[in-house]
DNA sequence: TATGAATGAGTCTTCATTCAT
DNA sequence: GATGAATGAAGACTCATTCAT
């Protein structure tokens, strides 16, 4: 008994250590610039051992990615977000969530959204659910906002726009593209956050 | 005079020549997809050659980031944006401008946004004069729509949720992100529309 | 005594389920294309168990090849050739029964003839040895032939344009060189037959 | 004038100097167990060069195995047979000719048929044009004996007997099949010689 | 007996780049 | 100005094999 679990640990513990490694070099110099070869040498390992535990580059890519979209979900159950009750107010600590988590991670958030390398179509599916679970929360969300007439307009629109000033707000912190306007990192951060609130307080009845 | 002035002619009409091809390859197959060989057997000439107009790959693959970003600009020259001079409806044109441009260029806006390769410098610096030039822009209009008091609220904050909810709906659009909304692209296009629309009606004053 | 038996005959069970396998995929893919790996895989073991039966790659590749001598050796007798009386008939029907062999297992001919890799002294000795039934059963068969008057001819020299022949059409056979001469694959079966037939009534005395 | 046919003599020096020593290594060890990278280290280039001058692996052994056709046919021709006009004189002149050949480069022989790697469709006829040459001058040879009424058959299968002794002789002796029926390598290449007498003097009308 | 883990050596191939001509 | 020849470095990946357990 246990054998097979500490078996099961040390694969595990593996796994963790490569995707450490690899993590950091696909945020660095994207998925084209990192290869197993530099992986294997930094876990000091030979890069056939990397075949023991990923079918290939791609497969470890995206179980690297599949866990940057586990971490974020999971940080809005650290935030609390899926048991506020007031369908407002869980909108607006999605939304905070998501800003800070990707100022907090914006490697993670690089990973997941900006690679765009050919997948297999198996891959792309497994991205989308990933994907999914996010995408479904904010529609019931926004969906109970509007019956319960606390915000207004077209659903779609709305979610669109929600989805969009966010998802916008992130790419250009994670990109400082703020620094084109003169402004600091620590400004950015508090004008994101405020931003956040403006539009929430101007969708708002 | 003539001499110097033909030659300079001439080592133009090549660079063109190089960027014409490179660009339609940077576009479609990315950066790391590109080779130079490819390149320079697509304009007959042999991979050397290509030496004496680029430094090297990354300086070809700037020029063409460049040319992307000026495309953008003269898009919104094309849409007389520059010259309206009611500062709101400048501010709705030019966001107009920039959605139709990225939809219409999905390939020029992962060339201009999603390419983080290890940049010198310099290159840096010439990029961010590129964007300078949108971002001052947008400055100008948004400080003088506060002045003639056709929105509220503060400059900064104002500029970040402007450009981030442009920026944001562009990238969701790129990325197909509408699909995993279960959205199709038409419906995405009209949605993006609106949504600026919406926006702006709601910071209006 | 039982145990050691058992023992025998259970490591001789699983040493034939791996000739089964590795069988077929050297037939298949001959030796550079069948990896270890994959015939482990399909055997459902794990390649080091391969190992506990055979020494390397070449040793289990040996066993092989001896199983089509063996095959051959064997097609021999279910023909009937060895209690044919009659040296002439016999040797007619030898070449048949050789002719027919090859030309049902193609891929155990190449295994037999076309595998040249290095082998060690003692493989080599090995492989004449399987080979060496043949050749004393064709040369009792020519003497007896000559003996009796059936042919005539130098025995060694019958010999060579015997082996010569029958071994040559079925080279060409699964070479498939008949199909640079536009014949076709059952025109080519009865050439064979024909040729053979041919060579023996000019032989005959 | 000069400089073209210069370049053009020292690229075909190179050339030769890579298959020079890939003709040795590819019957050594046979095609999979011969490597560009050793074929490079032996001449003292890298690898990378020889793609200069063969597209692939395959595009060089096919060089190769072309060039031993064309040495083959050009001993027809060392051998003035083409030039014999008594046709049965012309076949047996082809078939001592082809004997010696082979018996004095068994490697050329080994390349010609003995691989039966993958080859592409455009291999395989080309490989088949390189055979067609002796195939059909074979065919016009017996086709005219049997005309003048010099030996008697169906012309077919005397080809595929002819082809197949003659080859087969070929295969034994490349094989040293010979040693097995412990007969000495002279011995063999009389014995060679005289089969195919014995064979010529019995289809002789 | 059986194997999971590991690896060293090796595969073909491509690329950006240089340099003598 | 243009290029043919050459290469060093690197890429992903596979394999036969070993060994501690």
């Amino acid at each position: 008994m246990g054998i097979t679990e500490r078996k099961e640990r040390e694969k595990e513990e593996m796994r963790k250590k490569i995707i450490d490694v690899a993590f950091d070099m696909f945020l660095e110099e994207g998925f084209e610039g990192t290869s197993l070869r530099e992986i294997a040498k930094r876990i000091e390992y030979s890069p056939a051992t990397i075949y023991l535990y990923y079918k290939d580059k791609e497969a470890l890519f995206f179980d690297i990615q599949k866990k940057c979209f586990l971490k974020l979900i999971s940080s809005y159950k650290d935030a609390g977000v899926p048991s506020i009750k007031n369908p407002f107010e869980r909108l607006r600590a999605m939304g905070h969530a998501y800003l800070k988590f990707n100022m907090k991670n914006p490697q993670c958030f690089n990973l997941m959204f900006l690679h765009n390398s050919p997948m297999s179509e198996f891959k792309k599916t497994d991205r989308m659910e990933n994907h999914g679970n996010g995408v479904g929360f904010l529609k019931d969300t926004v969906v109970e906002c509007i019956e319960k007439k606390m915000i207004k307009g077209d659903q779609l629109e709305l979610r669109m726009e929600i989805w969009g000033i966010t998802h916008g707000l992130c790419t250009l912190y994670v990109n400082k593209s703020y620094e084109a306007a003169g402004i600091t990192k620590t400004q950015a951060e508090e004008l994101m956050k405020n931003a956040w609130e403006n539009f929430l307080a101007r969708i708002k009845t």
